[in-house]
DNA sequence: CAGCGATAGGTGCATATACTCCTAATATGA
DNA sequence: TCATATTAGGAGTATATGCACCTATCGCTG
């Protein structure tokens, strides 16, 4: 089963997911959370369901994911406009917990591109988005 | 953070795990699950951590992911001659279920490999290849 | 052969992941 | 406008994931 996409897929996001996490341990984020406050960081406050839907995250493992960075204090969950939703806000402690991993995610980030070639980087997150689009698909 | 190496990895590992896992459900296996099974079936009866080394997973949580697979009958553990080592086994059950499965990971297959096209697919495996073996470096 | 480092594995803990089923609020349409 | 479908979210359950720390066994060496 060398070849079956989805284990040669989730593999190598346990490998790199260490890699990832073991650099970024004195930020005290891990990679998952550190994702996750980026993207509050540059889309702005936003629903759960919306953060899901940007992440490739089912909803309810949102909520779960969310409550660990409510507990540091790195951002709030609050009613929005529609009594519906809730909306979550990066807290100026989330922002500087953000802006602390940042340098730590870049020497991960580095080591990887540099190690695999700017190109065959770049080929790697189109043919990962291409795969994301076809599974997701119907 | 589009370009993160380890946050697009994760995120196609989740739309592609959701995508075989449906698929696979008549089966009753996960994809993990299907990923374990296969590499017993092809390697042979092995030590817990000899599993781990070959999937790229952590030693105690190939553990862990060994129990629903003992209590559904799928695989036996024992201790091996080396009383330190406990050794995985297929068993006719969970060689039965792997063949009964087989026939639906190779739809969820074809779909991502006819989707991305056989060169994009080969060049996607090579450079996943390459992202674990420079992950696991030192 | 006694002791000690290395190896195999397990447990506690915390997070990550998603499905099913549930409630509440909104939108829609007869 | 009221009934209904849709949408947002949470809770229960089960699996997946790995770190820190623990025990037991093995191999090696003085």
């Amino acid at each position: 089963m060398a070849e079956c996409v989805c284990s040669s897929i989730r593999k190598a996001a346990r490998a790199v997911t260490e890699l990832y996490d073991g650099i970024l341990k004195p930020s005290g984020l891990r990679v998952t959370q550190f994702a996750l406050l980026a993207v509050l960081a540059s889309a702005g406050s936003t629903t759960i369901t919306r953060l899901g839907q940007i992440l490739v995250i089912d909803r309810t493992t949102m909520t779960r994911n969310l409550k660990p960075l409510v507990n540091q204090g790195l951002i709030t969950i609050e009613a929005g406009q529609d009594q519906r939703t809730r909306v979550v806000t990066l807290t100026p402690s989330g922002r500087e917990a953000l802006a602390k991993a940042l340098p730590l995610w870049e020497k991960a980030q580095t080591r990887v591109v540099e190690g695999l070639g700017r190109q065959r980087w770049r080929t790697l997150l189109a043919d990962l988005s291409a795969v994301i689009a076809l599974a997701r698909l119907e």
